[in-house]
RNA sequence: CCGCCCUUAGCUCAGCCCGGUAGAGCAGCCGACUGUAGAUCGGCUUGUCCCCCGUUCAAAUCGGGGAGGGCGGACCA
């Protein structure tokens, strides 16, 4: 694979890259490694999984991929996770993003796992700790990590630790690249100020767009219907792709499309497979689409009805989600031990 | 350590002073209209009123105790 190539599959379905001649440096070099953090908060969902997706990518690009499991950031985030659960989340994490992986078509055995805790409690981070928040002031701090910290009317202080303590992470796992959703911009331009300041290069930075809800504006946690859960049945998948937000002709907040394009023809292109649509011989009779742009246009032009569309995405992330959702079936002591109050032991 | 404030529907809150077993907005659900959803109309649901004890015919409301949360003061050798 040359260099191009590599650039455009790890750039590819991306929001924004920061920036893209240090990537090309960096592609040029070596192998470059990449990380992505996930706090093992509330439960994973499709949002996940597109991010996961992308890991794939990477792998076939030849970098060095590294999951953290960002068990003390769960906590320090307004107490997400109660100190107790954060083993018991982790190994859920892990599990299910291993599952992703698996159904994304990549080995989850070539990426390595991190615990948060298993270095940001050594002296040396500590100390790097104390420092950047002796140099970083509150206003800093706070506008850093608004996207990602839960807002809540009496801020603790570990959500200011927080975007610290994800700056260091970059230099403790030697990250050439930073990954994670454009929601963790804030955080990572931070890290490309602190880092240079003690004796670590500035990470390259890849971000993943940020999936629409599905009742339309953005993805909420708090709201079940605004998204598709792993744990979701094939009746659930059709209840809420079916009720989704989806205005004829048009593009945006559109989560349906976005569903396809992110996720779902990226998947299907690894398997070498094709969407098909059924639709009634009055409408036009069944489409058959090997990528998303034609689907796209074909939606925006009118000649693709959201009604129709629907079904099949409903059908598709079924598909996709399934082996995740068989993974998480068989190892129920996954969910009833992270989340006893949801799957608590009956 | 001291003082003050808050706790009522999924969320934000009103009601408490002058006891009569609970309301608004938003959300949600169901219909109508669209070949989906949304928008727009029409309708509907929801509560250990933080907990315990007491006063009373009757307590969200009054009294006492407790829990959780917030704010401020004091201490600054």
């Amino acid at each position: 694979m040359d260099a191009a190539d590599r650039q455009a599959l790890v750039t590819r379905y991306t929001e924004e890259v920061v920036t893209e001649p240090e990537l090309g440096e960096l592609l040029a070099d070596g192998d470059p490694s990449v990380y992505i953090g996930y706090a093992p908060t509330g439960e994973m969902h499709i949002g996940h999984f597109t991010t996961i997706r992308k890991l794939a990518d990477f792998l076939r690009a030849g970098l060095d991929v590294t999951v953290l499991i960002a068990d003390l950031h769960a906590h320090l985030d307004d107490e997400k996770s109660p100190y107790e659960l954060l083993n018991a989340r982790s190994r859920y994490y892990q599990a299910a993003t291993e599952a992703m992986v698996a159904a994304a078509g990549a080995d989850p055995e070539a990426i390595e796992f991190v615990r948060g805790t298993d270095f940001q409690l050594s002296e040396e981070y500590a100390l790097g700790l104390y420092r950047t928040a002796a140099e970083t002031t509150l206003a800093r701090s706070r506008r850093a990590a608004s996207e990602v910290v839960r807002e809540s009317d009496s801020p603790t202080v570990g959500g200011l630790f927080y975007p610290l303590m994800q700056s260091l992470d970059v230099r403790a796992l030697e990250a050439d690249i930073a990954y994670g959703g454009i929601d963790q911009r804030g955080i990572y331009m931070l890290a490309r100020e602190l880092l240079p300041e003690h004796g670590w290069h500035a990470p390259a930075c890849v971000f993943a767009p940020l999936l629409s809800g599905l009742s339309g504006g953005k993805m909420s946690a708090s709201e079940a219907d605004s998204k598709v859960n792993l744990t979701d049945d094939r009746e659930a998948i059709e209840e809420k792709i079916g009720g989704a937000y989806c205005p004829a002709g048009e593009r945006a907040d559109n989560g349906v499309l976005e569903y396809l394009e992110y996720l779902v023809f990226p998947v299907l292109a690894e398997r070498g497979e094709r969407f098909v649509i059924e639709r009634p011989e009055e409408y036009g009779g069944d489409l058959v689409y090997e990528a998303y742009e034609p689907l796209e246009e074909a939606f925006l032009d009118g000649r693709l009805h959201p009604a129709d569309l629907k079904p099949a995405v409903a059908a598709a992330v079924d598909e996709v989600i399934a082996p995740v959702r068989a993974t998480l079936t068989d190892r129920p002591e996954l969910l009833a031990e992270a989340y006893p109050e949801t799957y608590g032991d009956d």
